[in-house]
RNA sequence: GGCGGGGUAGCAAAGUGGUUAUGCAGCGGCCUGCAAAGCCGUGUACGCCGGUUCGAUUCCGGCCCUCGCCUCCA
């Protein structure tokens, strides 16, 4: 029995799908004027494992994440670049589709982006105009008016009282409230901008999910997720959205994940704290980056440093070192019978624990390596394939990595092994140490085993 | 100031009212020409102070520290 712990709620409920052995789910994606960094990789692998626990448990899963194309930092970026906003879009969309790949994770069900769905935006807007909970101001933006929405700061737990008392930034005039928020911005000179009944102009961010999740699960849907930033205002501000244009659920569960943080801070663009998934991907595999993320919980708070990405990797280097040794049988269909497969499914039920998972995946390792089960091995990599984990043939995984400039090729390791394995013949042992010592400075371990000499970077 | 998370052994990270988490690192042993890998063994950790209890890291109260949100943000 599947629980997952509802932010709306503030507690862990019992998982069940509007519609049974179906789920709609709905993640705030990325806004595309740069790279995406770890911390994004954090919340994005976070809501990957998530759609692979519900796709393992027998759940046919939509899950839509959505891509923000147009907005005030993209159309900044792009004239800064000398490119138009389309370009640096496609070009973004890319380079991200391309590092997430490169951790594993798998693409969503569908990727809406919000200039595909202005016209959907515009009919929202005109049927929340109807029922009186938004207005057009005099400057040619439109308005949520949140003081006619009841149940306003339901999700985020704060007051529109209290709110108001915190208020730190100027408040625009045309505002009937200080914390309207804006659901379509009217355009300046020169910026992209749709027609509308008011003026063209371009849809602000909050009315986007409200629409593309409409469009692609309903009006009431299942999960919603983002990044725990998101609650506030943004999530708020969708459930203002569509149940004051629907007057019902929007979403039955809502999840938040946990910050990446680097030197106690929490990682962000706007703090120019972050290092780009590409960079990091430099210098470490793209599975032990995944893997520092599956070690830890969704929900935690998690450090991010080179200490730590390095100390993941050494962890996954021993889950690959037991199919190295012991390959797994192939194509093995998980024994939900036995203890190990139940000890995950009980871990991965308890919201997602998937360091609990990881832990049975341990314990599964030191079993094999003492009694050789080809069949354990299957068990155990078909196990981690849920996690996204161990999918790759052990030596390429062992052996790979990031090659760097200069760094000794796989030939020049294997003539050095040969020359080595002549110096062993000969008991030449000082020539035999010398020989991998200077492999060793080179970041490359030798392991002589009964079926001979073999290697691995470090 | 308001609201919401965290503080677990050297590091990371789950969890539990009393029984081994797990991984990395360390230490001892086995194996090995020597190593590495692997195996066996090895750590009286739960922010502080009270309370409840036969017994609390786990429940309750207070305090301290820390992170996030209250502005765009994953």
């Amino acid at each position: 029995m599947l629980t997952v712990y509802n932010t709306l709620a503030r507690e862990k409920q019992v998982f069940t799908p509007i519609e049974p052995g179906r789920v709609r789910m709905y993640v705030c994606g990325m806004t595309v004027y740069d790279l995406c960094h770890i911390g994004h990789a954090r919340m994005l692998g976070a809501f990957d494992l998530i759609y692979r626990w519900l796709h393992a448990s027998g759940y046919e899963v939509n899950y839509v994440r959505n891509i923000t194309d147009i907005d005030d930092k993209i159309i900044k970026r792009a004239a800064e670049s000398g490119i138009t906003p389309e370009q640096l879009v496609e070009r973004t969309i890319a380079d991200m589709h391309a590092d997430l790949g490169q951790l594993y994770l798998l693409p969503p069900t569908h990727e809406p982006r919000a200039t595909q769905h202005v016209g959907g935006m515009i009919a929202m807007i005109e049927k929340l105009i109807a029922k009186g909970r938004a207005y057009p101001a005099a400057n040619g933006d439109v308005y949520y008016a949140v003081r006619e929405f009841p149940g306003y700061g339901k999700l985020s737990g704060k007051s529109l009282d209290d709110l108001q008392a915190g208020q730190r930034v100027d408040v625009d005039p045309h505002k009937k409230d200080p914390l309207d928020f804006v659901l379509w911005k009217a355009a300046k000179p020169g910026e992209p901008h749709w027609h509308s009944p008011w003026g063209d102009g371009r849809p602000g961010w909050h009315i986007e999910c409200s629409v593309m999740s409409e469009h692609h699960l309903g009006s009431h849907f299942d999960i919603h997720g983002g990044g725990e930033d998101l609650q506030f205002p943004h999530h708020e501000n969708e459930i203002a959205q569509s149940e004051g244009c629907h007057d019902h659920t929007y979403v039955n569960y809502w999840m938040h994940n946990g910050f990446l943080q680097f030197a106690g801070e929490k990682m962000s663009k706007s703090l120019g704290n972050f290092f780009a998934i590409r960079d990091v991907l430099k210098h470490f595999d793209g599975e032990a980056v995944r893997f520092l993320i599956v070690r830890a919980h969704y929900r935690s708070p998690l450090n991010y440093s080179e200490d730590l990405l390095r100390d993941a990797k050494a962890s996954l280097d021993r889950l690959y070192t037991v199919l190295k040794k012991t390959p797994a049988s192939e194509r093995v269909a998980i024994d939900w019978t036995s203890d190990y497969a139940k000890r995950f499914k009980t871990a991965m039920d308890d919201d997602f624990n998937t360091p609990d998972a990881v832990a049975v995946l341990f314990e599964m390792a030191s079993e094999i390596n003492r009694n050789g089960s080809k069949e354990l091995a299957g068990q155990f990599k078909a196990l981690a394939n849920i996690l996204g984990l161990l999918q790759r043939d052990p030596s390429d995984y062992l052996q790979g990595g990031p090659v760097a400039e200069g760094e000794i090729t796989p030939e020049q390791i294997e003539a050095q092994i040969v020359a080595r394995l002549e110096a062993r013949k000969a008991k030449n042992f000082a020539e035999s140490d010398r020989i991998r010592d200077a492999l060793l400075k080179q970041g490359v371990v030798l392991e002589d085993g009964p079926q001979g000499t073999t290697w691995r970077r470090q």
